[in-house]
DNA sequence: TTGTATGCGTTATCAA
DNA sequence: TTGATAACGCATACAA
C-alpha cells in the first residue's frame, strides 16, 4: 500500500512517517485478535498459543507498534524518574557527581532526566518547570533561592546540592567546606605562610568557602582581609587565571593562594608561573575538589579532595528518604568532609 | 478519614507517607468541586472564580496533589524523551558530547534520560531494556553488535555514536577517524618520524582508528606493523601509562606514538618521561580528541581536536530526522573531521 | 463560572 | 487459550 500511495502522490517523500502511532488496537485489528491477546504477546506472558503470538508479533512489527509508556505507566505503578540539575556538565566536577547519582539511581531502578542549566537562573527555572511535571523528585545545584524554587517545583520533592542548612529549608546534601578550608589553612600556616589570598567563585551567594576562609584568617590572625579575595568569573581555568592576575597585582606580597576549586587553582598556577613565580617555592597553591586533573598538571596540585561520587549517591539516598516519608539525613551524614591531599603545589 | 486511620493505628510514624498519591478526584472531593474545576485551577486556565481557584489550590496543597505525568501524557501528546547511553561519564570526553546532546534536546523541548553503562555489555542491554519502554528514541555508544541492540530495542529508533556505516545498519553519527589519523601521521612524518607506535583503546571492535593508523603506515611505508600497537586497558591515563610501558619495552626504538585518545596520550607522556625520555625531543606524542586537559599538561598535548559538542548536537539532529521519517544524514554531514592542533608534545 | 461525559492506550480481572 | 469489561488519572468538548 505504500507503493500505491507513492503512485498517487509521487511528490511525497518515500519514507514519510505515518501520522499517528499504532496502538494496541490497531495491532489487534490487523492480527484479528483482541487487545488483551496483543498485550499478552507483546509482554511475553504465558497463556497464549505460540502460533497466535507469532501472528500478533508480526502484525506489531508491520505496524511498528510500541506500547505507549504513558498508558503503561497509568496502569503499572512503579516507574520512578528523578531529575538531575547540573550547572555545567563540562566542568569535570559535575560529571563525577552525576555518575554517582546515575549509579545509585540505577541500583534503585530509577531513571534520571538530566538538565544542564549552564549556570543560568532562567534555565534553572525552566528545568524545574519541566521536571516538576515529569519527575518524581529533583536533585541538583541551583542559584535561585528557596522561594523561587518552591514556586517552580509544584510540590515535587527537592534535594539541594551544597546549599547549607541555614541557607535553605529544603533537604540537602553537600560538603563540609569549613572543615576542608580548616585543614587547608592549617597546612599552609604550618608551612609558614601568612599572606594568603583566595580566588573565590562567582556563583551562588558569598558562599561557605569564602566564609570559612575568612574565619580561618581570623583564627590564625593573618594579615589578610576581604581585599585578599578575588572573584573568578566562571569556575574554569581561564577564570582562575584572570582572577589570579588581578590578585597578584593587588597583593604582590602574597605567598599562598586558595582556589575555590581545582580548576581555578590550576588557572592560578598558570598565571603565577607565567609571571615568573615558581610554584610552590614562591607561591603555594591549594585547590579544592580533588579532580583527577590535579595529578596531571605540574606541579601536581595539592587539594582538598572530596568524594564527588559519594556525594551523588548520597543525594539519591536523600531523595529516597524524602519519598519514603523518612527524616532526611542531616549533619555529618549529609555533609561530607574533604580530605587534604598534599601533592607538590603547596 | 485519615484521622480515623491514625487513631486505629497509633504506632504509625507521624510523617509516614500516604499510601496512595492523591488524584484529581481527591482534590475535587476535598474542595467540593468537580474534577474539571480542579484541572482548571491547577493548570492555570481562565474561566474560574478566583475564590474557587484559591480553595482548590489549597486543597491540592493539603493533599500534596501532583498531576500524574502518565495520565497527563496520555491526553496531552508531545512530550518527547530521548535516551542517552554513555560508556563512562567520568571520561571527560563524554560529558562534552552529552552537553551537546542536552543542549540540542533542550532546544527541541525534549527531555533526556541518561544511562552510564560503565563500558559493560550487560548494562548496555539493561539500559536498552529500560529505554525501549521509556524513551522515544535512543542515542549512544554501544559495544553490543547490531543484532543484540535490535533485540533489546523493541523498535525504538536508535542513533549510534561512532559506529561506521559499514559496521552498522542503524543510523549513526561520528568522527572521521581516518581523516584525523591522516593529518596526524602526516605531521609526524613531516617532522622526520618513521618509527611510530600506537596505543589503541581496548573497547569496541578493532576500530577505525587502528585501521587508519595501519593504512597510513603502509602509505608512508613505515617500518611498522601490528606489533607496534599496544592495547590500553581502559580509556584513561592509567591505561595509557601501562600500555606505554609495554610498548617502550617492545619497541625501544620508537620515536613517536599515537594515543587512541588524549587521556591515553597523556598517560604515554607520563610513562615516557618517567623513563627518562624527553617529550617531544626523544619521543613525540600525539593525542586524539582535543580535551581541554591537553592544554594543561606539560608539554601541552598536540592532538587531533574534534568538536564533541557538535557531535552531540548532530546526534540529536539525526534522531529528529529518524522521527520525522526523513533520510538520516550520511557521509561528511554525519562524520565530523578532526582538526590537527599542534602544541608542544609533537 | 461550573459540572458531565467521554476518550486517551494499556493491563488486570474474570468469564467463556 | 481467548475475549469482554473495568479501571488507571487526566483534559477537553459540551452542556448547564
Amino acid at each position: 500500500m505504500r507503493a500505491d500511495e507513492q503512485q498517487r502522490e509521487p511528490v511525497i517523500h518515500a519514507s514519510e512517517a505515518p501520522r499517528r502511532r499504532a496502538t494496541i488496537h490497531d495491532v489487534a485489528k490487523l492480527a484479528g485478535v483482541s487487545r488483551q491477546t496483543v498485550s499478552r504477546a507483546v509482554n511475553d506472558k504465558g497463556e497464549i498459543d505460540p502460533e497466535t503470538k507469532a501472528r500478533v508479533l508480526e502484525a506489531a512489527r508491520m505496524l511498528d507498534y510500541r506500547p505507549s509508556r504513558f498508558a503503561r505507566g497509568m496502569v503499572r505503578k512503579g516507574t520512578v524518574t528523578a531529575g538531575l540539575v547540573i550547572p555545567d556538565l563540562r566542568n569535570p566536577f559535575f560529571p563525577e557527581v552525576a555518575a554517582g547519582v546515575l549509579e545509585a539511581a540505577e541500583q534503585r531502578g530509577w531513571q534520571v532526566v538530566v538538565c544542564d542549566t549552564r549556570t543560568d537562573d532562567a534555565r534553572e527555572r525552566e528545568a524545574l518547570d519541566v521536571l516538576s511535571h515529569q519527575a518524581d523528585a529533583v536533585v541538583g545545584y541551583f542559584k535561585n533561592d528557596d522561594d523561587v524554587l518552591a514556586r517552580h517545583l509544584g510540590g515535587v520533592p527537592l534535594v539541594l546540592l551544597e546549599r547549607g542548612p541555614q541557607q535553605t529549608r529544603f533537604a540537602a546534601v553537600g560538603i563540609d567546606a569549613a572543615a576542608g578550608i580548616e585543614q587547608g589553612m592549617a597546612h599552609l600556616v604550618r608551612a609558614g605562610h601568612r599572606r594568603i589570598g583566595m580566588l573565590d567563585g562567582d556563583r551562588l551567594t558569598p558562599g561557605p568557602r569564602r566564609a570559612a576562609f575568612l574565619a580561618e584568617v581570623r583564627r590564625h590572625a593573618l594579615p589578610v582581609d576581604e581585599s585578599w579575595i578575588e572573584l573568578s568569573a566562571g569556575h574554569g581555568v581561564a577564570g582562575g587565571e584572570a582572577a589570579m592576575e588581578r590578585l597578584l597585582d593587588a597583593r604582590p606580597e602574597m605567598t599562598a593562594v586558595f582556589g575555590f576549586n581545582d580548576l581555578i587553582a590550576v588557572g592560578a598556577m598558570r598565571a603565577a608561573r607565567r609571571r615568573g613565580r615558581r610554584v610552590p617555592e614562591d607561591l603555594a597553591v591549594m585547590g579544592f575538589d580533588g579532580l583527577a586533573l590535579g595529578e596531571l598538571v605540574e606541579p601536581a596540585l595539592t587539594t582538598l579532595h572530596l568524594d564527588k561520587h559519594r556525594l551523588g549517591r548520597l543525594a539519591v539516598e536523600q531523595v529516597a528518604r524524602l519519598r519514603a516519608g523518612e527524616e532526611p539525613l542531616t549533619g555529618a551524614d549529609a555533609w561530607l568532609a574533604p580530605e587534604l591531599v598534599v601533592r607538590d603545589s603547596a
